[in-house]
DNA sequence: ATTCTGACCGAATGAACATTTTAGTCATTT
DNA sequence: AAATGACTAAAATGTTCATTCGGTCAGAAT
């Protein structure tokens, strides 16, 4: 059986960093998981550095994926919008990746884990801000600037779905698709 | 001259606490500030703490009287909303000590620090809870959930005031006004 | 020739210990 | 009766040094 060595060792990093986090895992530890040899890694790889990047990297391709595969043609735009957002953030939640960097973070507060999560979030926002510029083409929401609503909707969907949890009951995902609809599609004025 | 010795503890060490943040503020400190031996702090508050939540307290009472004073009856309900918000906001901005705090938050976590600005930001929410429900009873908006919009109102104007100029030209005052009547106020519905 | 390996090295880390600082007390002074 | 500051226990900080870890490279395996 012929195996792909880097695709093995990317698959064996992705598990221990998700495991441990950035900073407890070991390129000793990813070579036992990965059955290879230490120094077989940076014939791949420069140094951990990168091979955490190769796995960010793989890991904002697959949140588009996401994002993408919550759009269905058929439906509205801010339909679109809200499924689009509500998975991509729920698989942000419970991908073991994003938590154990949230954890860092918040403990320790390494640079590579700001960046990472940062990252991520810079891909969302290239996400939304595409979906925007089409919406508002098409004729389907108001004039504005792509990168504040983008920015505005995705502070919006995280202060729904992860901020307001930290004090109160969570919100199903109907009742964030109502709220977001109430706040800011229809608005609150009479 | 008499003096209140009570009130000239407190406000040497709210300009101390300012200077110097929670951690790096000593009681010995503040004493030789206040012009007091540092047993007479100890006549007046139990411990540190008690201290610290005194000055927090009236932190608070400032902030509310803040965003009361921006409020005017002859404005409608969203003028005021934004006018108390952005004054408090820019308030807290420019205050040194809750500067001083947020740096602490994020370069040490003193729980402090964290437990008071959390304090801050319920007695806004608590603020925005009423006049929210004044506005709902005299028909401004429409129905919902006071304190869910209370939350987001405050998680949207936090967004454009702080979060946006973390990697952005800084929003101002009348491009925040704007931006709120566009996405919260009449929506984005077309 | 090419791919893979693990012993080896200097740098980084953190455990253990030493020193300093600080919150809070209380016997003494005013 | 009120105020004080020297004092103490505990916490924070600095220092040392053995261990660990990222990265290299000479040589083995294919």
């Amino acid at each position: 059986m012929v195996v792909d060595r880097k695709e093995s060792i990317t698959k064996a990093a992705e598990e221990t960093f998700a495991s441990f986090g950035y900073k407890a895992t070991t390129m000793d530890l990813v070579a036992r998981v990965a059955s290879v040899g230490k120094g077989t890694i940076y014939t791949f790889f420069k140094n951990k550095e990168e091979l955490f990047y190769e796995i960010m990297n793989q890991f904002i391709q697959k949140v588009k994926k996401v994002a993408t595969g919550a759009i269905s043609p058929e439906d509205t735009f801010f339909e679109n919008l809200h499924r689009a957002l509500f998975s991509v953030l729920e698989f942000r939640k419970e991908h073991q990746l994003t938590i154990k960097l949230t954890q860092e973070i918040r403990e320790i507060g390494t640079m590579q884990a700001k960046q990472a999560l940062g990252d991520v979030e810079d891909a969302i926002l290239d996400f939304l801000v595409d979906i925007i510029k089409e919406a508002e083409k098409k004729g389907d929401i108001k004039h504005c600037d792509p990168k504040v609503t983008a920015f505005v909707i995705l502070k919006l969907y995280i202060a729904l779905v992860f901020d307001w949890e930290q004090r109160h009951e969570p919100l199903s995902s109907k009742e964030i698709a109502d709220l977001f609809e109430l706040y800011l599609v229809r608005g609150l004025k009479k």
